[in-house]
DNA sequence: CAGACAAAATGCGTGCACGCAAGTTTGCGC
DNA sequence: GCGCAAACTTGCGTGCACGCATTTTGTCTG
């Protein structure tokens, strides 16, 4: 299950991705989000702009993609990483603020970019989407075959609530009316640092895996 | 806080949009999805093509809102209407389950239809993000300004859930798989009904609802 | 009722996503 | 090495989403 050897091939499109990627994000903080079409990205990375669209089905994506990468991977690694002792729901809470965590300087200057456009906000926090799959493996194989659907699930929730702090997280300034048809009450953090927001939002989940985890190790 | 007499120019913003749905689905369910152009909405429906796009974000949107119309408030209004003695998952769960369970006959040619494309049957599980909202505004009610947070979080999840259900009951034959990188083990409910996928989805988010009605209401 | 004001409809222009049908490169067995 | 099949790239054409400026249409007030 390991890689065979990479042959030319997948090595020369990772390569594309990655000057795609690169380019695209390069060029939208020198000239702005606006001002950057896919034809300029697709020239820089020496492709065609037909080509750029069979990598990234948006331009949002391209740029976003430079940040996110390939969090999604690390992510599941990261709790198959803990040892087997710990809770499941404190496995994945720690892995994910530790993979949400790791701000390079080259990344913050990019969230800073993706504040201003609606656009861009949104492409990243629909990146969350891609954690799913890896998480459903990796609960799968915690819960057993039985929890197969209960692990479905619960990846989801987690996505959704990894969303909903980035989400609060990016918000420039706070603001009221956020959540359903009436004010939030009054009371909610202003603001907190990501690790704290994301731990946050895993909290309500935790009695979910804990009764997850117990229906299969009593 | 309620409707005051809603002008002439609300009803006929309403009356526009219903319209369009209205032909959205029509045209699509005559000629086939792929052979319907905004350009032929906007004319069944009397309006410019920019116009449709006032109303509507994408094509396959217009479509499935017919199908879909505002399934988001009465779920809402579904819960809420329960008794405040039954526990807060069964709630949601009836409630779901009985707003997703009104199949008329009109809409079970629309869901066949759905079915074809993988553009709408992506435009219609995305419809489920739209109950988050709602939702999260009775759970609030529920679990108080406290769990103002949870509240988000598990409105997220329920809609996480939501969408895990629909999508396996849209799937029109079996595949493997479909879970994250290795077969989900081979013993998953097969097909199953709506409402019995429903009840599954929802079931593994019961002990965190549970919990958080119990931390305000001990 | 007239005139001001807000909201919605419309026309136009631009960039984009994507299907399709070549053309080109890579991998592989002989 | 040789040639073939699959994978990837590219050009082209079409329909679409959406910003902007303008016109039309409710609505409110004196």
């Amino acid at each position: 299950m390991t890689t065979p050897p990479p042959g030319l091939r997948e090595r020369k499109k990772q390569a594309t991705r990655e000057a795609l990627r690169e380019a695209a994000l390069r060029l939208a903080v020198e000239h702005g989000p606006d001002q950057v079409r896919v034809e300029d990205i697709a020239e820089a990375a020496g492709v065609s702009p037909r080509t750029y669209n069979n990598y990234f089905a948006s331009r949002e994506q391209a740029i976003v993609s430079a940040v996110s990468a390939d969090r999604e991977a690390r992510i599941a690694a990261a709790v198959a990483a803990r040892p087997a002792g710990v809770r499941l729901a404190d496995a994945i809470a720690e892995a994910v603020v530790e993979q949400y965590t790791n701000t390079g300087e080259h990344e913050h200057e990019a969230l800073l970019l993706i504040t201003t456009r609606t656009a861009l906000r949104d492409a990243f926090l629909d990146t969350t989407a891609g954690i799913e799959a890896p998480l459903t493996a990796v609960i799968a194989e915690r819960i057993g075959d039985v929890g197969a659907h209960a692990a479905r699930v619960l990846a989801a929730s987690v996505a959704a609530a990894v969303r909903i702090a980035l989400e609060g997280w990016l918000q420039p300034t706070g603001n009221a009316e956020a959540a359903g048809g009436f004010g939030t009450g009054g009371l909610v953090v202003p603001s907190g640092s990501l690790p704290d927001r994301l731990r946050a939002a895993l909290a309500p989940l935790t009695p979910a895996f804990d009764a997850a985890e117990q229906r299969t190790q009593p």
